[in-house]
DNA sequence: GCTTGGCCTAAGCGCTTGCTCAGCCATGAC
DNA sequence: GTCATGGCTGAGCAAGCGCTTAGGCCAAGC
């Protein structure tokens, strides 16, 4: 409903994908009421204000008012899963592709961190059948990153006494960037991923040298 | 409001320093149902058919609804803060301390994780003039852990170049157990508190030997 | 035995919520 | 011109919300 099926790469300007205009309007107004207030204290009346329509007129684009709670979870999820792919396909050392994911989770998560708000800490709002969806894509998300470091760890880079535990603990540091990023102002989405990927490497290095 | 200024030491049967004993099992009720669905989407109906009374019951104990999130909030940081604080005028090298300060906090946020997602997620829905509290309770909560890092470092322990984004690493860590706790059932809280001072003190080593 | 005061309930008030519906208006095909 | 269509609005419904009020029950004090 209002996303495009497409291979298209994925753009700078955030929710380019959803068409028509009106539909996009809405879910920018969403995303920033969510990110606000939360799901349940946010009104469709609130949102539609904000996009500049009566709340009739939400009802067009969107069946439900977690029908668009679905549309951002699941287009935010999408999002991060491929930005963790692309560093996990790419060039360079294991230790180099843990660097680069944990640079670009974070910055994602700093940059976008209204939206990623919403993606993190409002799961609890879906349906059932929504939910098991995006369950799955965090699956494969965590699956991504434990892969990763199961490489360095076999080429001898990386010495991580439990593998899922630590893949735990580098998800849920970048994850709850979305929690207070926005509350103090001195570090930039930049800085704070070249902070992250560091301390994520000593986390993993081999403590003997 | 039903919180005794008191000494005594911290129980481990939570909620022990609130009477009467109905003020008491409402804010469990509260805490369960907040922890569950969050606490906008909380009726007050909810907390009192949970604690075995009728909707009227709990404001003869609390004045509102909000006033009961804000007794869990301010109850749960204190606990929070004086666990930090036992840590971190302990016995032991500053590695130790940190250690010590890492494996109580984090227990604490996977046993307690109900309340714990309470009094970390919920922040917003306080009055302004409750918030101002906790906020308060909160930096302080940062600086003891931002005391025990500096004395590492200080001694030549510890090889930190970002001492305030490091002590924000280490508190978020901690803090996002309370989101993913319960959903995966294989660690116990001891185990994860092992696992993640191990992590930390990985983050503050220095590099080389 | 009567009064007092703490704790509780049934009923319900005023309001807001998610959502619907009948109808308006601009656009474009024929 | 005319008629269908898609996008939108004003008005409003049923349900559920936080919270209040009037009053009942019962142990403790005198």
């Amino acid at each position: 409903m209002g996303v495009e099926e497409t291979t298209a790469p994925v753009a700078n300007v955030p929710w380019q994908q959803i068409t028509p205009d009106a539909a996009r309007r809405l879910v920018i107004a969403a995303v920033e009421a969510f990110a606000e207030r939360g799901y349940h204290a946010t009104t469709t009346r609130d949102i539609a204000g904000r996009a500049g329509m009566s709340p009739a007129a939400l009802y067009i684009h969107y069946k439900t008012k977690e029908e668009l709670l679905y549309q951002i979870s699941s287009v935010g999820h999408c999002l991060a899963l491929r930005l963790l792919e692309d560093a996990s396909s790419g060039e360079g050392t294991p230790a180099d592709r843990l660097a680069a994911a944990v640079r670009a989770f974070t910055r994602w998560h700093a940059e976008h961190h209204t939206t990623a708000r919403v993606v993190q800490y409002e799961l609890g709002a879906l349906s059932e059948e929504h939910l098991a969806e995006i369950v799955d894509l965090r699956r494969r998300t965590d699956r991504v990153v434990r892969g990763i470091i199961q490489q360095g760890v076999d080429a001898g880079d990386f010495a991580v006494p439990d593998l899922a535990g630590t893949t735990l603990a580098v998800m849920s540091l970048c994850i709850d960037v979305a929690r207070w990023f926005g509350s103090e102002r001195r570090r930039s989405p930049e800085e704070l991923g070249g902070l992250y990927a560091d301390l994520v490497l000593r986390m993993v290095r081999p403590a003997a040298c």
